[in-house]
RNA sequence: GCGCGUGUAGCACAAUGGUUAGUGCUUCGGCCUUCCAAGCCGAAGAUACGGGUUCGAUUCCCGUCACGCGCUCCA
Protein backbone atom coordinates (compact mmCIF):
# COMPACT_ATOMS: atom_id res chain seq x y z
CA UNK A 1 0.00 0.00 0.00
CA UNK A 2 1.65 3.27 -1.06
CA UNK A 3 1.37 6.27 1.02
CA UNK A 4 -1.27 8.52 0.62
CA UNK A 5 -0.03 12.16 -0.96
CA UNK A 6 -1.33 14.11 2.08
CA UNK A 7 0.60 11.94 4.54
CA UNK A 8 4.03 12.95 2.65
CA UNK A 9 3.40 15.88 2.21
CA UNK A 10 2.96 16.62 5.77
CA UNK A 11 6.01 14.94 6.57
CA UNK A 12 7.58 17.07 4.11
CA UNK A 13 6.32 20.16 5.50
CA UNK A 14 7.08 18.82 9.48
CA UNK A 15 10.65 17.47 8.64
CA UNK A 16 11.41 20.57 6.29
CA UNK A 17 12.08 18.57 2.96
CA UNK A 18 9.70 21.11 1.21
CA UNK A 19 7.09 24.09 1.96
CA UNK A 20 4.59 25.96 0.08
CA UNK A 21 6.33 28.66 -1.64
CA UNK A 22 5.29 32.66 -0.29
CA UNK A 23 3.21 30.57 2.21
CA UNK A 24 2.98 33.46 5.12
CA UNK A 25 1.36 35.43 1.92
CA UNK A 26 -1.41 32.57 1.46
CA UNK A 27 0.75 30.66 -1.16
CA UNK A 28 1.83 30.77 -4.81
CA UNK A 29 -0.31 27.99 -6.69
CA UNK A 30 2.31 25.11 -7.99
CA UNK A 31 5.28 26.51 -6.75
CA UNK A 32 7.68 24.86 -4.13
CA UNK A 33 10.46 25.51 -1.54
CA UNK A 34 13.16 22.91 -0.87
CA UNK A 35 13.72 22.96 2.54
CA UNK A 36 17.04 22.58 4.66
CA UNK A 37 17.13 18.72 4.12
CA UNK A 38 14.94 18.79 0.62
CA UNK A 39 17.94 21.23 -1.11
CA UNK A 40 20.07 17.97 0.17
CA UNK A 41 17.75 15.57 -1.04
CA UNK A 42 17.43 17.26 -4.39
CA UNK A 43 21.34 17.65 -4.94
CA UNK A 44 22.04 14.28 -4.15
CA UNK A 45 19.22 13.11 -6.72
CA UNK A 46 21.24 15.48 -9.67
CA UNK A 47 24.35 14.06 -8.53
CA UNK A 48 23.44 10.28 -8.97
CA UNK A 49 21.88 10.93 -12.31
CA UNK A 50 25.08 13.02 -13.41
CA UNK A 51 27.40 10.48 -11.93
CA UNK A 52 25.70 7.88 -14.14
CA UNK A 53 24.84 9.79 -17.03
CA UNK A 54 28.94 12.21 -17.48
CA UNK A 55 31.31 10.94 -14.54
CA UNK A 56 30.96 7.15 -14.76
CA UNK A 57 31.21 7.43 -19.01
CA UNK A 58 33.44 8.47 -21.54
CA UNK A 59 31.07 9.57 -23.96
CA UNK A 60 28.99 12.16 -22.35
CA UNK A 61 30.22 15.99 -22.10
CA UNK A 62 27.95 18.26 -19.32
CA UNK A 63 26.92 21.44 -20.06
CA UNK A 64 25.36 24.16 -18.23
CA UNK A 65 23.32 27.12 -20.25
CA UNK A 66 21.66 30.46 -19.80
CA UNK A 67 18.05 30.41 -18.93
CA UNK A 68 17.40 33.05 -21.32
CA UNK A 69 18.66 32.65 -24.91
CA UNK A 70 17.91 34.39 -27.94
CA UNK A 71 14.35 34.67 -28.89
CA UNK A 72 15.20 33.38 -31.96
CA UNK A 73 15.88 29.71 -30.71
CA UNK A 74 12.27 28.80 -29.55
CA UNK A 75 10.97 29.97 -32.98
CA UNK A 76 13.27 27.13 -34.48
CA UNK A 77 12.32 25.12 -32.00
CA UNK A 78 8.62 25.71 -32.68
CA UNK A 79 7.73 26.76 -29.20
CA UNK A 80 6.64 30.41 -29.81
CA UNK A 81 4.57 28.83 -32.82
CA UNK A 82 2.62 26.35 -30.86
CA UNK A 83 -0.24 26.98 -28.64
CA UNK A 84 -0.57 30.72 -29.54
CA UNK A 85 -4.01 30.19 -31.00
CA UNK A 86 -6.67 32.03 -28.45
CA UNK A 87 -9.04 29.25 -27.25
CA UNK A 88 -12.67 29.73 -25.63
CA UNK A 89 -14.03 27.25 -23.10
CA UNK A 90 -18.24 26.61 -22.97
CA UNK A 91 -19.26 27.16 -19.50
CA UNK A 92 -21.94 24.95 -20.47
CA UNK A 93 -20.75 21.64 -22.14
CA UNK A 94 -17.20 22.52 -20.79
CA UNK A 95 -15.81 21.91 -24.40
CA UNK A 96 -12.73 23.79 -25.59
CA UNK A 97 -12.54 25.54 -28.85
CA UNK A 98 -10.13 27.51 -31.16
CA UNK A 99 -11.66 30.27 -31.31
CA UNK A 100 -10.97 30.71 -34.96
CA UNK A 101 -12.79 27.20 -35.47
CA UNK A 102 -16.09 29.02 -34.12
CA UNK A 103 -18.65 30.03 -36.58
CA UNK A 104 -18.46 33.91 -37.55
CA UNK A 105 -15.61 35.11 -35.11
CA UNK A 106 -13.98 37.53 -36.30
CA UNK A 107 -11.36 39.22 -33.35
CA UNK A 108 -9.71 42.28 -32.79
CA UNK A 109 -6.75 42.85 -31.12
CA UNK A 110 -5.67 45.52 -29.45
CA UNK A 111 -1.75 45.63 -29.50
CA UNK A 112 0.30 47.75 -27.75
CA UNK A 113 3.89 48.68 -28.87
CA UNK A 114 6.73 51.05 -28.78
CA UNK A 115 4.93 52.93 -26.34
CA UNK A 116 1.69 53.04 -28.85
CA UNK A 117 -1.01 51.64 -28.87
CA UNK A 118 -3.21 50.86 -31.85
CA UNK A 119 -5.95 48.60 -32.61
CA UNK A 120 -5.79 45.76 -35.45
CA UNK A 121 -8.16 43.31 -36.85
CA UNK A 122 -5.65 40.37 -37.06
CA UNK A 123 -8.31 37.97 -37.73
CA UNK A 124 -8.27 34.59 -35.75
CA UNK A 125 -4.86 33.51 -36.00
CA UNK A 126 -2.48 35.53 -34.51
CA UNK A 127 0.66 36.31 -36.55
CA UNK A 128 3.70 35.10 -34.46
CA UNK A 129 5.47 38.63 -35.61
CA UNK A 130 2.49 40.37 -32.69
CA UNK A 131 2.37 37.52 -30.39
CA UNK A 132 6.20 38.17 -29.99
CA UNK A 133 6.33 42.10 -30.00
CA UNK A 134 2.83 42.43 -28.50
CA UNK A 135 3.13 43.90 -24.80
CA UNK A 136 -0.85 43.24 -24.32
CA UNK A 137 -3.14 41.62 -26.68
CA UNK A 138 -7.06 42.61 -25.99
CA UNK A 139 -10.17 40.73 -27.30
CA UNK A 140 -12.19 43.05 -28.11
CA UNK A 141 -14.88 40.76 -30.47
CA UNK A 142 -15.99 37.28 -29.29
CA UNK A 143 -17.79 34.18 -30.29
CA UNK A 144 -21.06 33.75 -28.84
CA UNK A 145 -22.47 30.65 -30.09
CA UNK A 146 -20.90 27.11 -28.83
CA UNK A 147 -20.65 24.83 -31.71
CA UNK A 148 -21.11 21.54 -30.09
CA UNK A 149 -24.19 22.65 -27.47
CA UNK A 150 -25.40 26.16 -29.19
CA UNK A 151 -25.60 27.93 -26.09
CA UNK A 152 -24.18 30.98 -25.67
CA UNK A 153 -22.30 30.62 -22.94
CA UNK A 154 -18.63 31.26 -24.12
CA UNK A 155 -15.79 32.61 -22.35
CA UNK A 156 -13.80 35.42 -24.07
CA UNK A 157 -11.03 33.75 -25.70
CA UNK A 158 -7.83 33.69 -23.87
CA UNK A 159 -3.92 33.32 -25.75
CA UNK A 160 -2.36 29.76 -24.44
CA UNK A 161 1.01 29.69 -24.45
CA UNK A 162 3.09 27.68 -22.33
CA UNK A 163 6.25 30.05 -22.82
CA UNK A 164 6.59 32.80 -20.09
CA UNK A 165 7.81 35.68 -21.31
CA UNK A 166 10.01 38.44 -19.85
CA UNK A 167 11.82 41.65 -20.47
CA UNK A 168 15.48 42.62 -20.73
CA UNK A 169 16.46 45.68 -19.99
CA UNK A 170 14.65 48.02 -17.29
CA UNK A 171 11.87 49.63 -20.05
CA UNK A 172 9.21 47.11 -21.09
CA UNK A 173 10.08 48.10 -24.92
CA UNK A 174 8.78 45.41 -27.01
CA UNK A 175 11.73 44.69 -28.49
CA UNK A 176 13.12 43.55 -25.52
CA UNK A 177 11.05 40.21 -24.91
CA UNK A 178 12.57 37.12 -24.55
CA UNK A 179 11.45 34.15 -22.99
CA UNK A 180 11.94 31.55 -20.16
CA UNK A 181 13.62 28.45 -21.45
CA UNK A 182 10.73 25.56 -21.43
CA UNK A 183 13.19 23.17 -21.84
CA UNK A 184 17.13 22.88 -21.25
CA UNK A 185 17.56 20.40 -24.33
CA UNK A 186 17.69 23.56 -27.28
CA UNK A 187 21.02 24.83 -24.94
CA UNK A 188 22.25 21.16 -26.00
CA UNK A 189 21.57 21.22 -29.78
CA UNK A 190 22.59 25.26 -30.01
CA UNK A 191 26.58 24.45 -28.58
CA UNK A 192 26.48 21.16 -30.89
CA UNK A 193 29.59 22.79 -32.15
CA UNK A 194 31.22 24.35 -29.31
CA UNK A 195 31.45 21.10 -27.15
CA UNK A 196 32.32 18.63 -30.40
CA UNK A 197 35.02 21.17 -31.33
CA UNK A 198 36.66 22.42 -28.01
CA UNK A 199 36.34 18.56 -26.40
CA UNK A 200 37.83 16.99 -29.86
CA UNK A 201 34.66 14.68 -29.88
CA UNK A 202 33.75 12.24 -32.81
CA UNK A 203 30.18 10.80 -32.67
CA UNK A 204 28.74 9.28 -31.12
CA UNK A 205 28.82 11.13 -27.72
CA UNK A 206 26.23 13.48 -25.75
CA UNK A 207 25.99 16.87 -24.10
CA UNK A 208 24.12 16.27 -20.63
CA UNK A 209 22.49 19.24 -18.39
CA UNK A 210 21.24 19.92 -15.44
CA UNK A 211 18.73 22.73 -15.14
CA UNK A 212 15.66 24.84 -14.68
CA UNK A 213 13.32 25.41 -17.18
CA UNK A 214 9.33 27.12 -17.08
CA UNK A 215 6.42 25.86 -18.50
CA UNK A 216 3.18 28.12 -18.21
CA UNK A 217 1.27 25.31 -17.21
CA UNK A 218 -3.11 25.64 -17.35
CA UNK A 219 -3.26 22.93 -15.06
CA UNK A 220 -1.07 22.29 -11.79
CA UNK A 221 -1.03 18.64 -10.62
CA UNK A 222 -0.08 16.94 -7.24
CA UNK A 223 2.15 18.59 -5.49
CA UNK A 224 5.78 18.65 -7.20
CA UNK A 225 4.72 16.42 -10.03
CA UNK A 226 3.84 19.30 -12.31
CA UNK A 227 4.90 22.69 -11.16
CA UNK A 228 5.57 25.86 -12.84
CA UNK A 229 9.12 25.95 -12.43
CA UNK A 230 10.74 23.13 -12.83
CA UNK A 231 14.15 21.16 -13.16
CA UNK A 232 15.11 19.00 -15.67
CA UNK A 233 18.13 16.72 -16.30
CA UNK A 234 18.57 15.98 -20.22
CA UNK A 235 20.37 14.14 -22.55
CA UNK A 236 20.77 14.77 -26.27
CA UNK A 237 23.33 12.06 -27.87
CA UNK A 238 24.15 12.76 -30.89
CA UNK A 239 24.85 9.05 -32.96
CA UNK A 240 25.37 8.15 -36.74
CA UNK A 241 21.90 7.35 -38.55
CA UNK A 242 22.04 3.40 -38.36
CA UNK A 243 23.23 3.23 -35.38
CA UNK A 244 20.58 5.08 -33.40
CA UNK A 245 18.11 2.34 -33.11
CA UNK A 246 20.81 0.52 -31.46
CA UNK A 247 21.33 3.69 -29.09
CA UNK A 248 17.94 4.26 -28.15
CA UNK A 249 17.50 0.66 -27.09
CA UNK A 250 20.56 1.16 -24.94
CA UNK A 251 19.67 4.41 -23.22
CA UNK A 252 15.90 3.38 -22.70
CA UNK A 253 17.04 0.42 -20.67
CA UNK A 254 19.88 2.60 -19.37
CA UNK A 255 17.85 5.12 -17.79
CA UNK A 256 15.11 2.55 -16.85
CA UNK A 257 17.75 0.87 -14.22
CA UNK A 258 18.99 3.81 -12.81
CA UNK A 259 15.82 4.01 -11.22
CA UNK A 260 16.28 0.44 -10.12
CA UNK A 261 19.80 1.04 -8.77
CA UNK A 262 18.76 3.77 -6.21
CA UNK A 263 16.17 1.97 -4.77
CA UNK A 264 12.96 2.15 -6.77
CA UNK A 265 10.55 -0.43 -6.55
CA UNK A 266 10.55 -2.90 -9.57
CA UNK A 267 6.85 -3.06 -8.87
CA UNK A 268 6.47 0.63 -9.06
CA UNK A 269 8.09 1.13 -12.65
CA UNK A 270 7.08 0.33 -16.35
CA UNK A 271 7.99 1.14 -19.49
CA UNK A 272 5.57 2.68 -21.83
CA UNK A 273 5.65 3.11 -25.39
CA UNK A 274 4.46 5.92 -27.18
CA UNK A 275 1.63 5.25 -29.84
CA UNK A 276 2.95 6.21 -33.45
CA UNK A 277 -0.11 9.07 -33.32
CA UNK A 278 1.14 10.39 -29.41
CA UNK A 279 4.12 11.35 -30.58
CA UNK A 280 5.63 14.95 -31.18
CA UNK A 281 6.54 16.47 -34.29
CA UNK A 282 10.34 15.90 -34.30
CA UNK A 283 9.65 12.37 -32.31
CA UNK A 284 10.11 9.06 -34.57
CA UNK A 285 9.77 6.98 -31.03
CA UNK A 286 9.36 7.36 -27.76
CA UNK A 287 9.48 5.58 -24.07
CA UNK A 288 7.97 6.52 -20.82
CA UNK A 289 9.64 5.68 -17.97
CA UNK A 290 6.42 5.41 -15.57
CA UNK A 291 6.02 5.62 -11.46
CA UNK A 292 2.72 4.18 -9.85
CA UNK A 293 2.18 7.35 -7.70
CA UNK A 294 -0.69 7.64 -5.16
CA UNK A 295 -2.56 9.54 -7.78
CA UNK A 296 -1.95 6.52 -10.31
CA UNK A 297 0.58 6.34 -13.35
CA UNK A 298 2.99 8.98 -14.20
CA UNK A 299 5.42 9.89 -15.77
CA UNK A 300 9.08 10.25 -14.81
CA UNK A 301 10.88 10.56 -17.87
CA UNK A 302 10.93 10.39 -21.29
CA UNK A 303 13.23 8.63 -23.81
CA UNK A 304 12.80 10.43 -27.47
CA UNK A 305 14.33 9.35 -30.86
CA UNK A 306 14.68 12.83 -31.91
CA UNK A 307 16.02 12.26 -35.62
CA UNK A 308 18.18 15.27 -37.40
CA UNK A 309 14.81 17.26 -36.56
CA UNK A 310 16.47 19.88 -34.36
CA UNK A 311 19.77 20.36 -35.94
CA UNK A 312 18.60 20.57 -39.22
CA UNK A 313 15.81 23.35 -38.12
CA UNK A 314 18.64 25.28 -36.46
CA UNK A 315 20.85 24.98 -39.31
CA UNK A 316 17.82 25.70 -41.72
CA UNK A 317 17.55 28.92 -39.56
CA UNK A 318 20.71 29.84 -39.22
CA UNK A 319 22.82 29.12 -41.49
CA UNK A 320 25.12 27.32 -39.57
CA UNK A 321 26.52 24.01 -41.05
CA UNK A 322 25.99 21.50 -38.25
CA UNK A 323 26.53 18.94 -39.65
CA UNK A 324 29.35 16.53 -38.67
CA UNK A 325 31.78 15.22 -40.54
CA UNK A 326 32.82 11.68 -40.33
CA UNK A 327 36.55 10.75 -41.11
CA UNK A 328 36.41 7.32 -41.18
CA UNK A 329 33.68 7.57 -44.12
CA UNK A 330 34.88 10.75 -45.13
CA UNK A 331 31.08 11.89 -45.89
CA UNK A 332 28.93 14.58 -43.60
CA UNK A 333 25.79 13.77 -42.24
CA UNK A 334 23.18 15.19 -39.98
CA UNK A 335 23.35 13.11 -36.69
CA UNK A 336 20.46 11.69 -35.06
CA UNK A 337 19.46 12.43 -31.44
CA UNK A 338 18.24 10.34 -28.98
CA UNK A 339 16.98 12.12 -25.54
CA UNK A 340 16.60 10.80 -22.16
CA UNK A 341 14.42 13.74 -20.09
CA UNK A 342 13.62 13.38 -16.65
CA UNK A 343 12.20 15.99 -13.57
CA UNK A 344 14.47 16.15 -10.79
CA UNK A 345 11.17 17.50 -8.89
CA UNK A 346 9.25 14.34 -9.80
CA UNK A 347 11.92 12.24 -9.27
CA UNK A 348 12.52 13.49 -5.62
CA UNK A 349 9.32 12.97 -5.21
CA UNK A 350 9.36 9.41 -6.29
CA UNK A 351 12.27 8.11 -4.19
CA UNK A 352 10.25 9.88 -0.78
CA UNK A 353 6.81 8.23 -2.25
CA UNK A 354 8.74 4.52 -2.65
CA UNK A 355 11.34 5.19 0.22
CA UNK A 356 8.20 5.58 2.58
CA UNK A 357 7.21 3.14 5.34
CA UNK A 358 5.39 2.96 8.07
CA UNK A 359 5.94 -0.22 10.49
CA UNK A 360 4.82 -1.20 14.30
CA UNK A 361 8.66 -1.95 16.42
CA UNK A 362 7.60 -3.28 20.12
CA UNK A 363 4.34 -2.15 19.98
CA UNK A 364 5.23 1.61 18.98
CA UNK A 365 4.69 3.06 15.53
CA UNK A 366 8.34 3.82 13.36
CA UNK A 367 8.12 5.75 10.28
CA UNK A 368 11.29 5.32 7.96
CA UNK A 369 12.44 6.71 4.82
CA UNK A 370 14.21 3.91 3.41
CA UNK A 371 16.28 6.28 0.77
CA UNK A 372 19.47 4.89 -0.85
CA UNK A 373 22.40 6.26 1.31
CA UNK A 374 23.73 7.94 -1.23
CA UNK A 375 20.35 9.72 -1.40
CA UNK A 376 19.95 10.46 2.40
CA UNK A 377 19.83 14.09 3.54
CA UNK A 378 22.06 13.52 6.63
CA UNK A 379 24.28 10.30 6.37
CA UNK A 380 25.19 9.98 9.94
CA UNK A 381 23.79 11.26 13.21
CA UNK A 382 26.18 10.89 16.20
CA UNK A 383 23.94 10.52 19.73
CA UNK A 384 25.48 10.78 22.96
CA UNK A 385 23.45 7.81 25.60
CA UNK A 386 23.98 10.15 28.14
CA UNK A 387 24.93 14.04 27.95
CA UNK A 388 25.61 14.65 31.29
CA UNK A 389 28.90 12.76 31.14
CA UNK A 390 31.20 15.80 29.36
CA UNK A 391 33.39 12.71 28.03
CA UNK A 392 30.82 11.66 25.92
CA UNK A 393 29.54 14.30 24.89
CA UNK A 394 33.42 15.36 24.02
CA UNK A 395 33.98 11.76 22.11
CA UNK A 396 30.97 12.84 20.03
CA UNK A 397 31.20 16.57 19.20
CA UNK A 398 35.06 14.90 18.16
CA UNK A 399 33.09 12.35 15.77
CA UNK A 400 30.76 14.71 14.14
CA UNK A 401 33.14 17.49 13.22
CA UNK A 402 34.96 14.22 12.09
CA UNK A 403 32.34 13.02 9.76
CA UNK A 404 31.21 16.63 8.31
CA UNK A 405 34.89 16.62 6.76
CA UNK A 406 32.48 13.72 3.99
CA UNK A 407 29.72 14.18 4.50
CA UNK A 408 26.26 15.95 5.93
CA UNK A 409 26.27 14.73 9.47
CA UNK A 410 24.64 15.72 12.63
CA UNK A 411 24.69 15.83 16.74
CA UNK A 412 21.65 15.37 18.67
CA UNK A 413 21.17 14.95 22.32
CA UNK A 414 17.67 16.80 22.76
CA UNK A 415 15.81 12.93 23.55
CA UNK A 416 15.96 9.34 24.99
CA UNK A 417 18.19 7.43 22.59
CA UNK A 418 14.73 5.52 20.96
CA UNK A 419 13.53 9.24 20.27
CA UNK A 420 16.81 10.32 18.49
CA UNK A 421 16.55 6.98 16.54
CA UNK A 422 12.90 7.41 14.85
CA UNK A 423 13.72 11.60 14.25
CA UNK A 424 16.48 10.18 12.08
CA UNK A 425 14.56 7.02 10.42
CA UNK A 426 11.76 9.22 9.85
CA UNK A 427 14.37 11.97 7.52
CA UNK A 428 15.84 8.26 5.77
CA UNK A 429 19.35 8.94 7.94
CA UNK A 430 20.71 5.51 7.52
CA UNK A 431 23.39 5.21 10.40
CA UNK A 432 23.60 6.53 13.91
CA UNK A 433 26.71 6.74 16.05
CA UNK A 434 25.74 6.05 19.61
CA UNK A 435 28.60 6.68 22.13
CA UNK A 436 27.79 5.22 25.55
CA UNK A 437 29.92 4.44 29.04
CA UNK A 438 31.58 1.43 27.48
CA UNK A 439 32.85 4.05 24.84
CA UNK A 440 35.44 5.01 27.17
CA UNK A 441 36.65 2.00 28.27
CA UNK A 442 36.80 -0.06 25.08
CA UNK A 443 36.79 2.98 22.57
CA UNK A 444 33.83 1.61 20.63
CA UNK A 445 31.04 3.08 19.34
CA UNK A 446 27.66 1.55 18.59
CA UNK A 447 26.53 1.42 14.70
CA UNK A 448 22.90 1.05 13.93
CA UNK A 449 21.33 1.17 10.81
CA UNK A 450 17.98 2.06 9.60
CA UNK A 451 16.32 -0.32 7.85
CA UNK A 452 17.07 -3.38 9.52
CA UNK A 453 17.68 -1.62 13.09
CA UNK A 454 20.87 -3.79 13.82
CA UNK A 455 23.68 -2.66 16.32
CA UNK A 456 27.34 -2.95 15.48
CA UNK A 457 30.39 -1.64 17.88
CA UNK A 458 32.68 -0.25 15.78
CA UNK A 459 36.29 0.87 17.20
CA UNK A 460 36.24 4.54 17.10
CA UNK A 461 39.24 4.79 14.63
CA UNK A 462 37.94 2.90 12.14
CA UNK A 463 33.90 4.85 11.86
CA UNK A 464 35.12 6.58 9.45
CA UNK A 465 36.32 3.49 7.13
CA UNK A 466 33.05 1.51 7.93
CA UNK A 467 31.17 3.77 7.17
CA UNK A 468 32.57 4.98 3.86
CA UNK A 469 32.51 1.34 2.63
CA UNK A 470 28.33 1.29 3.42
CA UNK A 471 27.76 5.24 2.55
CA UNK A 472 29.99 5.82 -0.52
CA UNK A 473 30.56 2.49 -1.87
CA UNK A 474 26.52 1.65 -1.38
CA UNK A 475 25.50 -0.96 -3.83
CA UNK A 476 22.77 -0.94 -6.20
CA UNK A 477 19.52 -0.93 -4.06
CA UNK A 478 17.92 -3.50 -6.50
CA UNK A 479 19.99 -5.97 -8.38
CA UNK A 480 17.42 -7.08 -11.17
CA UNK A 481 18.45 -4.82 -14.89
CA UNK A 482 15.75 -4.35 -17.38
CA UNK A 483 16.49 -5.52 -21.16
CA UNK A 484 15.10 -3.60 -24.04
C1' G B 1 -9.83 26.33 -17.51
C1' C B 2 -14.56 23.82 -15.54
C1' G B 3 -17.17 21.16 -11.54
C1' C B 4 -17.25 19.30 -6.48
C1' G B 5 -14.96 19.56 -1.77
C1' U B 6 -11.61 21.43 2.00
C1' G B 7 -9.02 25.47 4.82
C1' U B 8 -8.64 25.95 13.29
C1' A B 9 -1.07 25.81 16.55
C1' G B 10 4.78 22.97 13.10
C1' C B 11 1.59 18.08 12.33
C1' A B 12 -3.23 15.31 13.17
C1' C B 13 -7.87 16.45 14.89
C1' A B 14 -12.15 18.72 18.30
C1' A B 15 -15.68 22.62 19.46
C1' U B 16 -18.82 26.99 19.35
C1' G B 17 -23.51 32.98 16.56
C1' G B 18 -21.50 34.99 23.05
C1' U B 19 -16.59 34.25 29.31
C1' U B 20 -10.07 32.73 28.33
C1' A B 21 -11.19 28.27 21.00
C1' G B 22 -9.84 22.22 23.49
C1' U B 23 -6.92 17.48 22.98
C1' G B 24 -2.81 14.38 21.20
C1' C B 25 1.86 14.52 18.88
C1' U B 26 5.87 17.90 17.90
C1' U B 27 9.11 21.95 19.72
C1' C B 28 11.62 24.54 23.94
C1' G B 29 13.22 24.71 29.48
C1' G B 30 13.70 21.64 33.97
C1' C B 31 13.63 16.83 36.89
C1' C B 32 14.26 11.74 36.12
C1' U B 33 15.87 7.87 32.87
C1' U B 34 19.90 5.69 29.64
C1' C B 35 20.12 1.45 23.22
C1' C B 36 14.64 1.95 19.98
C1' A B 37 8.78 7.64 20.12
C1' A B 38 8.97 6.01 28.93
C1' G B 39 7.33 9.36 33.10
C1' C B 40 6.62 14.15 35.83
C1' C B 41 6.59 19.74 36.02
C1' G B 42 6.49 24.11 33.12
C1' A B 43 6.36 27.11 28.48
C1' A B 44 5.47 28.63 23.47
C1' G B 45 2.00 28.15 19.53
C1' A B 46 -4.05 28.61 15.63
C1' U B 47 -9.60 30.02 13.38
C1' A B 48 -5.91 31.24 5.24
C1' C B 49 -6.87 36.56 3.32
C1' G B 50 -10.58 40.48 2.39
C1' G B 51 -15.54 42.15 2.65
C1' G B 52 -20.74 41.58 4.27
C1' U B 53 -24.97 40.20 7.74
C1' U B 54 -25.18 40.75 13.21
C1' C B 55 -25.16 44.04 19.45
C1' G B 56 -21.44 40.16 18.70
C1' A B 57 -18.66 35.81 13.27
C1' U B 58 -13.78 30.89 13.83
C1' U B 59 -19.10 29.48 12.97
C1' C B 60 -23.82 32.29 8.32
C1' C B 61 -23.20 34.82 3.21
C1' C B 62 -19.95 36.80 -0.89
C1' G B 63 -15.16 37.33 -3.06
C1' U B 64 -9.88 36.12 -3.24
C1' C B 65 -5.93 32.78 -2.36
C1' A B 66 -4.25 27.87 -1.57
C1' C B 67 -4.81 22.61 -1.44
C1' G B 68 -7.38 17.89 -2.77
C1' C B 69 -10.54 14.89 -6.09
C1' G B 70 -12.78 14.39 -10.99
C1' C B 71 -12.81 16.32 -15.96
C1' U B 72 -10.18 19.02 -19.59
C1' C B 73 -5.40 20.03 -21.36
C1' C B 74 -0.45 18.59 -21.90
C1' A B 75 6.38 19.20 -25.88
Amino acid sequence: MAVQLDTLISLCKRRGFIFQSSEIYGGMAACYDYGPLGVELKRNVRNAWWRAMVQERADVEGIECSILMHPDVWRTSGHVENFTDPLVDCKSCRGRFRADHVANYRARYRVSENGGTREEELGPEIPSKVFRDAQKIDFLGSPTHCPTCGNAELTAPRLFNLLFKTNVGPIEDASSVVFMRPETAQGMFVNFENVRGTMRRKLPFGIAQIGRSFRNEITTKAFIFRTLEFEQMEMEFFCKPGTDEEWYRHWVAERFNWYLRYGIRRENLRLRQHDKDELAHYSRMCHDVEYNFPMGWGELEGIAHRGDYDLSAHMKATGKDLQYFDPETNTKYTPYVIEPAAGVDRTVMTFLIDAYAEETVLDRPRTVLRLHPALAPIKVAVLPLLKKRGEIVEICQRLVTAFKQHWPAVYDDTAAIGKLYRRQDEVGTPYCVTVDVDSLEDGKATVRERDTMEQERIELDRLEEYLTERIVLAPPKVEERVEV
